[in-house]
RNA sequence: GGGAGUGUGCCCGAGUGGCUAAAGGGGACGGGCUGUAAACCCGUUGGCUACGCCUACCUUGGUUCGAAUCCAAGCGCUCCCA
């Protein structure tokens, strides 16, 4: 929407908000100065598939980039995937095969352009220059750090005090997505906050082998639905940017309150200001968190699947969790038929429990419902008459439902 | 090359011959409360149409009526010396 129009301070502001630090911000006050068009750079590592809000963060930052005329370069790190950024990490990462490697990359890619603009972005993959360097090259480079500069890094130095492993080549990896700064030219470079090393390693380089350095803009990591943890698949505290329109608001609506405006800040478009504004209010107890965190769950939504997917994600919502009722578009599931059924089997192959054991759990829990009344059996007995379920709504614990029939 | 240590369920971590499907904690799941938030209370937490059977304490062999626990070799990880 908007070109380079805005004045340096102005498009400062954008840029700034949100960012966890800017290293050093007067220079890049000084390249926005310059009026000329920014090469903005932020490397990927394609080691999982599937896009989540955290990575999206840089990704909107991007996008904020873009909007604001500038140029995005995204690096597919497909050769620095053979060493596993060891950031944040408490031990060396898999190495990854150059198939999953390739697999992966088309689908970060696919997802991230639901975000980028593409006309706007150029993508790279470092095996371009960094597979043709040569062991002397690689040695020339290394000359340009010390041991110790390396080794100042957090994680390297808690692992090596706890007597964790950390391989030679991991002590490389800075280096290589430094080198890849040098290699774009980049005027600035993003990262999450564990990142910031790495990043800095980029702006010595460039600095060393004489060229403009890149400033380093970091973002705060994104906790995920725990609250605790920063988002990732591992934890599985993750939204995922191709979650279900239900299923991405409910996930919305499940983190705790002081995320609220973090999450505000990091996974929608709303301008700054309008964030700003409902930070105070709900500071001041004005505006229900409750209510913001609805609003926040449609924006969500509703930068992924567009507006009329949020609205009905949300009434969908309301019908279940607000006013108790079933959802509306339950799964017909067909499974075994026998008179009397052993409703642990059946829960199991209608895929509400992921084995007989936990079907037997979640019934002595009190956790399954038959059209919404609690299902009350004898203990020791989890044989129930077909009738009972055939065309009836099974469900186990608040959110999964099935029709069964037979 | 030499020496020492270590390897338990999703994770951490007890257990040193039978009473161990394996303490405790975390996490997770389920119930209550609620705003599908937090906090709090309660329950569950290997699989199996199940008062029983099967598989489990790095791997493979061995000792024993009986092993997560003892022995041997191997593999992984860590530390110290060279």
């Amino acid at each position: 929407m908007s070109r380079n129009v805005q004045s340096a301070a102005e498009q400062l502001k954008t840029i700034a908000s949100g960012a966890a630090d800017i290293v050093p911000a007067e220079a890049l006050r000084a390249k926005l100065n310059s009026g000329r068009t920014l090469t903005i750079k932020l490397g990927v590592d394609p080691t999982a598939p599937d896009l989540h809000l955290g990575h999206a963060v840089p990704l909107r930052k991007l996008r904020q980039f873009q909007d604001l005329g500038h140029t995005v370069v995204l690096i597919i790190g497909d050769f620095t995937a053979l060493i596993g950024d060891p950031s944040g990490r408490s031990a060396t990462r898999p190495a990854l095969t150059p198939e999953q490697i390739e697999a992966n990359a088309t689908t970060y890619i696919d997802q991230a352009f639901k975000i980028l603009d593409p006309d706007k972005t150029t993508m790279r993959r470092n095996s371009e220059w960094l597979g043709p360097l040569g062991f002397a090259d690689v040695l020339k480079l290394t000359s340009q750090f010390t041991v110790a500069r390396i080794l100042e890094r957090d994680d390297f130095q808690k692992r090596y005090r706890e007597g964790v492993g950390i391989s030679l080549h991991e002590l490389l990896y800075p280096m290589a997505q430094a080198y890849d700064s040098v290699a774009i030219s980049a005027d600035v470079e993003l990262g999450g906050t564990d990142q910031l090393f790495n990043l800095l390693a980029g702006r010595e380089l460039m600095e060393k082998l004489g060229l403009e350095p890149q400033v380093c803009l970091t973002l705060p990591l994104l906790e995920g639905t725990d609250g605790v943890q920063k988002m990732s698949k591992s934890y599985g505290n993750y939204i995922g940017l191709t979650d279900e329109a239900g299923d991405m608001f409910g996930k919305v609506m499940s983190i705790p309150d002081g995320l609220l405006v973090k999450y505000y800040r990091l996974c929608t478009a709303l301008p700054v200001m309008e964030i700003d504004a409902l930070e105070a209010s709900l500071a001041s107890g004005a505006e229900h968190p409750n209510k913001a965190k609805r609003r926040l769950a449609r924006e969500i939504v509703a930068l992924y699947h567009g507006s009329d997917a949020a609205t009905s994600a949300e009434a969908a919502f309301d019908r279940v969790f607000k006013h108790r009722e079933m959802p509306e578009d339950i799964a017909e599931v067909r499974v075994t038929r026998a008179d009397p059924v052993h409703l642990p089997v059946v829960l199991k192959e209608a895929g509400l429990a992921p084995t007989t054991s936990e079907g037997r759990r979640l019934i002595d829990g009190g956790a399954v419902r038959v059209d919404g009344e609690p299902l009350q059996l004898a203990p020791g007995v989890y044989d129930v008459p077909w009738g009972l379920l055939e065309g009836h709504v099974l469900q186990a614990g608040k959110r999964r439902y099935a029709r069964i029939v037979g």
